[in-house]
DNA sequence: AACGAACGCTAGCGCTGCTAGAATTCCAAG
DNA sequence: CTTGGAATTCTAGCAGCGCTAGCGTTCGTT
């Protein structure tokens, strides 16, 4: 019995392990520069372990997106609970968002535009992503007005999103980015 | 002189075969279907020759892209022109929008997603990609009020860009899709 | 008719994600 | 302490990827 649970424990610990090399060789190098077999090397054991413990690379990826969600939620968390009222409490999280995005663009790839199937507006998506998205929500409350706060949310959500992605892929020129941000912001606080 | 202008043309239409192949590839397949092997055996030519007219892979995505910017160029012009009035013009374009990314996926990849290395924000940037933003700029005039226009047209067309990546990625419930951008209209129309 | 350049082809490189099956390790029973 | 069997990890390889070197053919010119 406790050699199973030993057994189990080294598992859950080598799993750890790949997603952790995962996600720092992307954050390094991008994620084209993850192949399986530079992971493989990365944890010291064959490609084949990979496979014992994940369905596909998609599935690593997919681990790498739970965990940048974590990370995600508590920054937007902190934001939001530092900010002196309402308003300032919707553009600090809207740049606490597009700073994330910036600052760990491997991550936010993995987590929103990479194909990674992950479940999103389901009760079986992660945690970490109902936390995040519960951020958004609550810094949009206090400007939804009369409009349905989650969809509300989902629609700054995506504004954000946009945002950074058209920027990241040099299709909004960098420079311009606060200026941008204050113009969502401004329509987004009543 | 004329021997070399034959060729010349029977290049080009030889150019354009393989981009309309390529185009039709992916809409029909996506774009991780399109590989150089297939798009040769489509074009009816070994695989060398399609590095004769471009660099690479990546440069035919990108000459694809610019059909694409042309179509939907016409159609946000379409949809502007034909409005009653100046809010039903915002609404339009950005639903007429919103129908071409999700009517035309891979040529929308193409264009905004997939990393195709297109100039942008800049003189070079192709003059389809230079019409289709035009479009948005000329909806979004009436509303700017005191702000840069350039700029909230930027911002109000990475929110359309937001919506319809993530809805297209299973990151946004479809089936409220139309509120999400009732919503956002209703932000961005004084 | 013979030459030379332009052209498209075959074949192959190094890489990818992924897996079958051999080899090894490890625990438990005799 | 040894041995059988299960669990685990490895080696080796498949099919397919983007891309290219270099050979062979075609074609216009002299």
């Amino acid at each position: 019995m406790s050699i199973q649970s030993r057994r189990e424990r080294e598992r859950a610990e080598r799993e750890k392990l790949i997603v952790t090399a995962a996600r720092e060789l992307a954050e390094a190098e991008g994620w084209e520069a993850v192949t399986t077999r530079r992971l493989a090397e990365r944890v010291e054991y064959s490609q084949p372990v990979l496979y014992s413990h994940f369905k596909n690379k998609v599935a690593i990826m997919a681990a790498v997106a739970v965990e940048g969600c974590a990370d995600l939620a508590e920054e937007l968390r902190a934001a939001r609970t530092a900010a002196p009222d309402a308003r300032r409490a919707l553009a600090d999280v809207g740049a606490a968002y597009a700073a994330f995005a910036e600052r760990r663009p491997a991550l936010y790839d993995a987590m929103f535009s990479q194909f990674v199937a992950l479940p999103f507006a389901t009760p079986e998506a992660p945690p970490a992503l109902h936390a995040a998205f519960g951020e958004l929500v609550e810094a949009v409350r206090p400007h939804a007005g009369g409009d349905d706060l989650p969809m509300l949310t989902e629609t700054f959500w995506a504004a954000l999103h946009g945002l950074v992605t058209l920027m990241r892929d040099g299709r909004l020129p960098r420079e311009h980015h606060d200026h941008r941000l204050a113009l969502l912001l401004a329509r987004f606080t009543g």
